[in-house]
DNA sequence: CCATCATTCAAACGTTTGTTTGAATCGCCT
DNA sequence: AGGCGATTCAAACAAACGTTTGAATGATGG
């Protein structure tokens, strides 16, 4: 089965090369070459082993997507299980998206921090490539957990739920993304910047309380001056 | 002064065409070849008008961003100079930068909504240029707004703060850009996916919620089981 | 021990990339 | 008219791109 000449991990070093590669430079901006040599590795083997450039990109997505993915649904069958009856409030829906990925960045050897960023990236990159992957990976993630929270916020409208669901996974997706973008507009230093756990016990309740915002009023975009503290308007 | 061979506005065509292109193909996947065929100009105009690619890149970002943010600046200087003594609510701070964007939306001439989705990927995007523009066009939009939502939430301490800004950057950039991301995730058809006013109307209650959320517990990621409406905690 | 197969390798393939060049073109001012 | 300066243009540049080829390599199974 396995012939194994020297090194036999050749497939596995360029798929970890072209991530980090792809997460610092881009994958339009990344070329083959750079990879091949960083990885210490022939040109042609990406060819023999992946076939082109797109399939390996393809490659490097979906061995990490699929197991992050799969444990965000595991995580959800978890809570629903264990709350018989009751459905599980937001707060816990929203840390079943976001703990498996926090437990990723912990992890090496599932991709690190490197594929979460590189990850944070893939939504708003262009191309043919990541709108055939993407929605392949997470049609069901986001079938799941739209009933969620659908469940844990009965007072919101579908349509509504629908942007508010998009709204926190851009929030998400660009925390995961940023820790280039946050030195951006950073004017004082951000403590805790290099600590994962501590951004998600900032963002949970930021998304928790988004999602449960007083729905908009008809036509105006402000609330009063004087508009107070989140209550439920309907 | 101004010699006007038979098309002067190679300079705009060429910088309209490049705003479309980065747009939907990416800055690295486009190149001068298919920016100067279809804006119907010659291939060495791009460098006599320019210098290079890059600093292509560079002016469709800048002619662009400055009148943005000055727009929002001025909207905030607006506000304050209006509610003498009282600090502005947090939506109507949060309307000062989503209306002027919402406003280049609108004209064509100013950038439509091509420069928004490009613009909202430039967050995302790596490489060197982007992290030379971006602070130095957003520092003082940063800066002032901080400012305003410090006046507006009393209660949250400053480095609080500064992270919730930054989540809420990162709903709107991708809301921004999202167009094609948008479709990824969307289960059911987004109505009003086409209508840059009722996302605004949606969004800006998200944001101002997720602003004012309750502080986050010293230890533990989810709230309890019942953690109920928005309750400020301090 | 030789044949076999998967893998590696150096070299080259034809395109396309950003950039440069030098001559041609055109409106303007004296 | 005529020369000037700004602009356009076709052509070429070297470099880098993704991809292909065909021979070397080395462990495995008969």
């Amino acid at each position: 089965m396995n012939r194994k000449p020297p090194c036999a991990d050749t497939r596995e070093r360029i798929l970890a090369t072209a991530e980090g590669l792809f997460m610092e430079r881009g994958y339009a901006a990344t070329s083959l070459r750079m990879i091949t040599a960083k990885a210490r590795v022939n040109l042609a083997a990406v060819h023999y082993h992946f076939g082109s450039k797109e399939a390996l990109i393809r490659e490097v997505f979906e061995r990490r997507l699929g197991p992050l993915n799969a444990a965000r649904i595991a995580h959800l069958d978890r809570l629903e299980a264990q709350s018989r009856g009751r459905a599980p409030s937001v707060e816990q829906v929203i840390e079943a998206i976001v703990a498996p990925a926090l437990q990723v960045n912990r992890d090496p050897l599932a991709g690190g921090a490197d594929f979460l960023r590189l990850l944070g990236r893939a939504f708003s990159e262009p191309g043919q490539t990541m709108r055939e992957i993407l929605p392949a990976q997470y049609r069901q993630v986001v079938v799941r957990f739209k009933e969620a929270l659908a469940r844990a916020l009965p007072g919101v409208p579908d349509q509504e739920l629908t942007w508010r669901m998009h709204f926190m996974f851009g929030a998400l997706s660009y925390t995961m993304a940023g820790n280039d973008a946050l030195k951006l507009v950073a004017t004082c230093n951000l403590e805790g910047a290099d600590d994962p756990e501590s951004i998600i016990r900032r963002l949970v309740p930021f998304l928790a309380a988004g999602l449960r915002a007083p729905l908009p009023g008809r036509s105006e975009v402000a609330g009063g001056r004087g508009a107070m503290n989140g209550r439920k308007a309907a």
